[in-house]
DNA sequence: TCTCAATAACTTTTT
DNA sequence: GTTATTGAGA
């Protein structure tokens, strides 16, 4: 392979950053500016024009998907050189050194990684231990706090230490102690574990950093928006403070703040790595203008951003197209005929319809089934997620090391045999005391305390394992799996008539095939016993998307599993208020603006023709609710945009009152929550144009001479007002909120509102935590004090409003 | 102890 | 609409 030209291949921005000599770096790379270009290209670079040792060099990401990608396209450049001693994942980073030397920050040796549902269920067993009521305080929000918790390198006793308020010390910090004494009991690791536990583990054990630090001299971060504080603090671990470090991010794609990533580490770069090198990519090869102005016109109302200008010479493009449904079926039914109008010109697998929750994609689905449009759900449930394949893969868990207490607990009764509640007490108590795992009692025999039938239950179970899990280390790893199916008769569970039950015996079966292939790809000089441990490492590590391969057909995901990809058609849909901005984001002007950037990933996937869609009322949990266009619609200049109004809107036009959102219960900070009676030009809608009261504030027209148009009668608190307001102040009196400008149905209806206090005959007073439906069906989820939730219909409930 | 049915609760995004 | 939890009965 002859050498590459580097300054023939590159552009003007890309070369710097590729050749860039010593110190930390940080490429701030928009949307399809050859991103992972730049990081391959480097390693390309310092292999063959400074002669680097390909072994000194790391190249780490988010997700496997990324990973496998950079590792592709290096293996492409480098040709006979050997690989980076490193390419893939943070986690599976932190895991290859927890692997090694786990046992320095106490870890059991064959330690098991939990998912999200495991991680849950310890949970609920740890509060319960606690007794916190799992009703009172959420075990999902409380799970969550740990998470950040970890993210901040925050152990239990600190965390504690720093608890200030109520809830973190009298719900959180215990939870959190005790959910951890579980974990390391029964010798597991959660995701947040592994990243703390690597930090730890370097900055205990000083000869180990500095043999890291020179095995890896030069380390690549992609995604970089995406670090969490622990991350950063590992980067700064293994690069010796950024001594040769190139990151490469965008913070304007930063979409995982929920998950604790931290925006401040791409946005105050230099202050983390002083003497830091930035650099732009501006340069897209992805997308026609007008998809890269509408794009850059929604994430320029961040704040929290450096800002870019991306520019393309592939022109102008056709404008984007905004269609506003009736309802989420009419959606569908209009992507649908779109996606049939491109056919021509365009493959299905050319063509995405990306959303922001997965339970969008049902409307999508059903039509494209009914259009026969071929299709292709990204997420949903996860292969490995799926209850059939985690009962399989804690069968091979227990085989690699039947003291794995959390596997034990799982496979234990399935399929049933009559070991209950009482025996499994029983069996643990006895262990405890013994200091024992529940397998090691088994083995020793002598059961006290266990019912005579549960006694026999286990023996019978001991038998039957003993043998299999005798055998697992020389066992190459597909017979295994066979060995356990065959002696726990497993499969027997399901009925091959039954469609459900066939598909999880399909899904045993690919399973199967998983592990044959894995053990053909990684089986060569490696133990049986550490090819079950890299197996199950890997199912652990991986998710659905990793293995997303362009198939025939439209691609169907969220947003947020997006990322990275293109296509040269694109729809958003569900541009709603409470849709895009989800609910949940609308509080902190922060969230908010995570919102806007996962619109603007959504926007800059698109090639050629970008698609969006707004429905006027949608589904959800169940019954209808009406819609308010999305804030960030007023946001893209309307000279980039066309218009299109679903016919069925005009056949039937309804009057829509129930509207305003947002606010919060306990923190109301009307500026940026809700925004009464949006509306833009071209936006009006049929049967309900009625003009609003003349409220019209300055904010309001900055925002339309912002984008250089009229400002209606009605006045949206726009999301430019919202932006320049700081947490926590209102930028308007409360009471502004309650203009409502289309016609309602009563008054007392009309204060009904999120937020509100109200007062109930007989339940006192509370607030309303969410509205469903309107008019004559109108429900009303309240908190009363002291009483808890309550689901009322607002015809009968005679709330008054206070 | 297990199974089935009714009911309550919950809906963001994922390594 | 779906899933987790609870309760009754076998």
């Amino acid at each position: 392979m002859p050498p590459i030209d580097f300054e023939k291949t590159l552009n003007a921005e890309q070369l710097p950053a590729v050749t860039h000599g010593e110190g930390p770096q940080l490429v701030l790379a928009g949307a399809g500016s050859g991103k992972t270009r730049v990081i391959t290209y480097r390693v390309a670079w310092l292999v063959q024009e400074r002669g680097v040792d390909p072994a000194r060099i790391a190249a780490v990401t988010f997700t496997n998907k990324a990973a496998g990608e950079m590792k592709d396209r290096v293996e492409g450049l480098l040709g006979i050189y050997p690989l980076p001693s490193f390419v893939g994942t943070f986690h599976r980073f932190a895991l290859r050194l927890l692997r090694a030397y786990g046992g320095k920050v106490g870890l059991k040796r064959e330690f098991t990684i939990l998912d999200t549902s495991d991680q849950l269920a310890l949970l609920k067993k740890a509060m319960k231990k606690e007794e916190l009521a799992t009703d009172a305080y959420r075990p999902r929000s409380v799970l969550a706090a740990i998470s950040s918790a970890k993210n901040l390198l925050l152990e239990p006793v600190r965390y504690e230490a720093e608890a200030d308020d109520f809830y973190r010390r009298t719900v959180v910090a215990p939870a959190y102690r005790r959910y951890q004494a579980f974990l390391r009991e029964a010798g597991g690791v959660d995701f947040d574990d592994m990243i703390f536990l690597a930090v730890k583990l370097l900055r205990e054990n000083e000869a180990l950093k500095k043999r890291l630090r020179d095995r890896f001299r030069y380390l690549l971060v992609d995604e970089f928006q995406d670090t969490n504080h622990a991350q950063l603090e590992l980067i700064h671990e293994v690069s010796d403070s950024g001594g040769n470090l190139t990151a490469v991010g965008d913070e304007d794609q930063g979409i995982y703040r929920w998950r604790g990533a931290e925006l401040g580490n791409i946005l105050e770069f230099e202050k983390s790595f002083p003497g830091a090198t930035i650099r732009k990519l501006e340069r897209n090869y992805r997308s026609t203008q007008n998809i890269l102005d509408a794009a850059g016109a929604v994430v320029e109302n961040n704040v929290h951003r450096r800002g870019k200008r991306l520019w393309t010479d592939v022109g102008e493009g056709e404008k984007l197209l905004l269609y506003q449904a009736r309802d989420e079926q009419d959606e569908a039914r209009w992507t649908s005929q779109v996606i049939r109008g491109l056919q021509g010109r365009y493959s299905l697998s050319d063509m995405a319809v990306l959303v922001r929750t997965n339970a969008q994609t049902r409307a999508f689905e059903d039509r494209f089934l009914r259009d026969g449009i071929g299709y292709q759900l990204v997420g949903g449930v996860r292969f490995y997620e799926r209850a059939e394949i985690k009962d399989v893969i804690a069968y091979l868990r227990f085989a690699r090391n039947p003291h794995d207490a959390l596997s034990f607990d799982r496979i234990i009764n399935r399929p049933p045999r009559g070991i209950g509640a009482k025996t499994r007490e029983g069996l643990v108590a006895q262990a405890a005391e013994a200091g024992k795992s529940a397998w090691e009692t088994l083995e020793a025999g002598g059961l006290v305390g266990v019912p005579a039938r549960g006694a026999k239950a286990l023996a019978r179970f001991h038998t039957q394992m003993a043998p299999v899990i005798e055998a697992a280390s020389d066992l190459p790893l597909p017979s295994l799996l066979d060995r356990l199916l065959d002696a726990t008769s497993y499969t027997d569970l399901f009925d091959p008539d039954d469609e459900d039950d066939r598909t999880r015996l399909e899904n045993i079966d690919e399973l199967r095939s998983g592990v044959q292939e894995f053990t053909e790809a990684h089986g060569y000089g490696s133990t049986e016993e550490d090819l079950l441990t890299a197996f199950l490492d890997h199912v652990s590590l991986v998710s659905d998307t990793d293995g997303l391969r362009k198939k025939p057909g439209v691609t169907l995901m969220t947003l947020h599993s997006a990322k990275g990809l293109e296509y040269p058609v694109v729809v958003v849909a569900g541009l709603e208020e409470g849709v895009l901005p989800h609910f949940n984001a609308q509080e902190l002007p922060e969230n908010l603006e995570e919102e806007r950037r996962l619109l603007y990933v959504g926007m800059t996937r698109a090639e050629r023709r970008l698609f969006l869609t707004t429905c006027r009322r949608r589904r959800i949990a169940g019954n209808y609710q009406d819609q308010e266009p999305s804030r960030f619609l007023l946001e893209v200049p309307e000279r980039f945009l066309d218009t299109e109004t679903s016919s069925e809107l005009f056949a039937a036009p309804r009057p829509s009152w129930n509207r305003s959102r947002g606010s919060s219960p306990n923190r109301s900070r009307p500026g940026t929550s809700s925004r009464p009676g949006a509306s833009r030009p071209g936006m009006s809608r049929p049967g309900t144009s009625k003009p609003g009261p003349e409220t019209a504030r300055p904010a309001a027209e900055h925002v339309y001479s912002f984008f250089g148009k009229e400002a209606p009668a009605k006045q949206p608190a726009g999301p430019r007002q919202a932006e320049q307001t700081l947490p926590f102040e209102s930028s308007q009196p409360a009471s502004s909120l309650t203009v409502e400008p289309v016609a309602r149905p009563t008054a007392a209806a009309r204060r009904l509102k999120r937020g509100a206090r109200v007062r109930h005959a007989s339940l006192g007073t509370g607030r309303i935590m969410q509205i469903e439906g309107s008019g004559e069906d109108m429900r009303l989820i309240v908190y009363f004090e002291g009483k808890g939730r309550k689901k009322l219909l607002a015809r009968y409930a005679q709330l008054e409003v206070i």
